[in-house]
RNA sequence: GCCCCGGUAGUGUAGUGGCCUAUCAUGAAGCCCUGUCGAGGCUUCGACUCGGGUUCAAAUCCCGACCGGGGCGCCA
């Protein structure tokens, strides 16, 4: 049986036990040399004394080229001289797997590497505890969503990625041809959830991949990226909608500074839990603030990236992370979500979590006459959607829901700078390998 | 797509017309050293993105391509 960094505790002391990891680093003392094992929950020092091992062992382990992959049986011993308590003397070292030299980028090398060559040598990066951790945050995202969504009896779906439209229209749409025809990779799974509101599977996530043909070039967009989408059937508005997700981002934070805790430790994010309940901004307010702060905007502009950020900074002041802008110009949204009649605004809310946007949603449309009507000011084309229309036309109920970037949230969450540190291999405008 | 900045050993950098046979660190190869943990000491190795141009002379100036960084836009 293998033991890891982790799994050897005073039990094992004086016994023999087999570890299997990485060579990060040899040190040659000349009488006595170290070797740092390493493998995924941490480091385990071998330590090689001369006239206690064979000169085999000896000549192997200084001959060891570093991020060779090793396994090595020997004796646990305690010893104050080093941080985890005990070091291991081996009788047997096997070279699993050598690594060349010298090393597309170091591991624990004492010189910085840049973003982009981190990324095209990414399974070495990842090779960095402090990278890993951030995936086994993720994973640990996915799971409390799961996990939250299920105990208010929401149901998994899975929608298809391959679609004939997209639900804002075509311009930002992968193409592909589908024997013969053209198809799409989806951009999300808009119009397959409402449809499902319809069925009376009533609630509704998803968290599954999206696609984004835009031309976007900044540290928050990627052209792939893991969208949480829920819907919700019989609201009486919006804010019912809201309270959910209000719930669910207060779990997930909550739960990973709990759960995450050592993983959250190796990153170095001090993770802080948003004060609920979220202030709600209208749409009109948010512009005020940011006007009142000598910011130029007019009434019916979009806050933009800079405004977004200012309003972020102001919300900080009053201690408040995450905050709720409401009723957007109707204009600006799409041809799904309801008008507020009597007023240029909408049913649309966006969440913002320390100046960016991590999730926008709304009360839909649900009445068919309403829908069309908006879809024809929106200029489509009704007969692309028509599989869609029709489950408007047979009883819908009035529903709402979300759509949340995962990467987004959890970016914010770790306060990490670029979006593709939350993405093991990301896509964008250049990038499409590895 | 726009604006600004950049591309030099495996990695990260210094060098902005001749002093470059290109700096430093890290790394790699090797040697010395019995308690290292950013080990230390010594020796050696290794680079000017590509294509044009200007000039007696180009890593350095100009043009183009490709790539990257920061910001914006588009957008989520």
């Amino acid at each position: 049986m293998l033991h890891d960094s982790r799994s050897i505790t005073v039990n094992d002391y004086e016994k023999e036990v087999t570890v299997e990891g990485w060579a990060q680093e040899v040190r040659n003392l000349g009488g006595i040399s170290f070797l740092i094992l390493r493998d995924r929950y941490g480091v385990v020092q071998i330590t090689a004394p001369k006239k206690k091992i064979t000169p085999e062992i000896m000549q192997a382990i200084t001959s060891l080229s570093r991020e060779s992959v090793v396994r090595v049986t020997g004796t646990v011993r305690a010893s104050a001289q080093v941080k985890s308590g005990y070091e291991i003397i081996p009788s047997a070292l096997i070279v699993q797997s050598p690594s060349a030299t010298p090393l597309p980028m170091g591991v624990v090398d004492k010189v910085d590497v840049e973003m982009d060559t981190r990324f095209n040598h990414r399974y070495m990066d990842l090779r960095k505890p402090e990278v890993r951790s951030i995936f086994e945050i993720k994973s640990l995202t996915m799971r409390l969503i799961d996990e939250y969504l299920a105990d208010n009896a929401f149901v998994e779906i899975f929608t298809p990625k391959l679609v004939a439209s997209g639900a804002e229209g075509g311009s930002t749409l992968f193409k592909v041809d589908y024997f013969g025809k053209v198809a799409y990779l989806a951009q999300s799974p808009q119009l397959y959830k409402q449809m499902l509101m319809s069925t009376g599977l009533d609630r509704v996530f998803e968290i599954g991949p999206a696609f984004r043909a835009e031309p976007s070039d900044t540290a928050r967009h990627v052209s792939e990226f893991i969208s949480f989408d829920g819907e919700m059937a019989h609201i009486d508005s919006q804010e019912d909608v809201m309270a959910m997700i209000e719930g669910c981002t207060q779990f997930v934070i909550s739960e990973v500074k709990e759960r995450g805790a050592r993983a959250l430790e190796m990153i170095g994010s001090e993770v802080v839990l948003p004060k609920a309940p979220y202030p709600i901004l209208s749409y009109e307010k948010a512009v005020g603030m940011v006007q009142g702060a000598g910011f130029k905007i007019e009434l019916g502009e979009d806050l933009g990236t800079e405004g977004e950020k200012l309003l972020g900074d102001l919300m900080a002041q009053d201690g408040n992370e995450m905050y709720w802008i409401v009723e957007y110009p109707e204009e600006a949204k799409p041809f799904y979500i309801m008008e507020k009649d009597g007023t240029p605004y909408s049913y649309s809310f966006d969440l913002d979590y320390r100046g960016q946007e991590i999730s926008s949603g709304g009360q839909r449309e649900h009445r068919y006459d309403r829908l069309v009507q908006r879809m024809e000011k929106k200029g489509l084309e009704l007969s692309s959607f028509e599989f869609y229309l029709n489950s408007f036309a047979y009883g819908m109920p009035a529903h709402g829901g979300w759509g949340l970037g995962v990467e987004r949230m959890v970016q914010k969450m770790l306060g990490l700078p670029n979006i593709r540190e939350t993405i093991l291999f990301p896509r964008d405008r250049n990038r499409l390998v590895p």
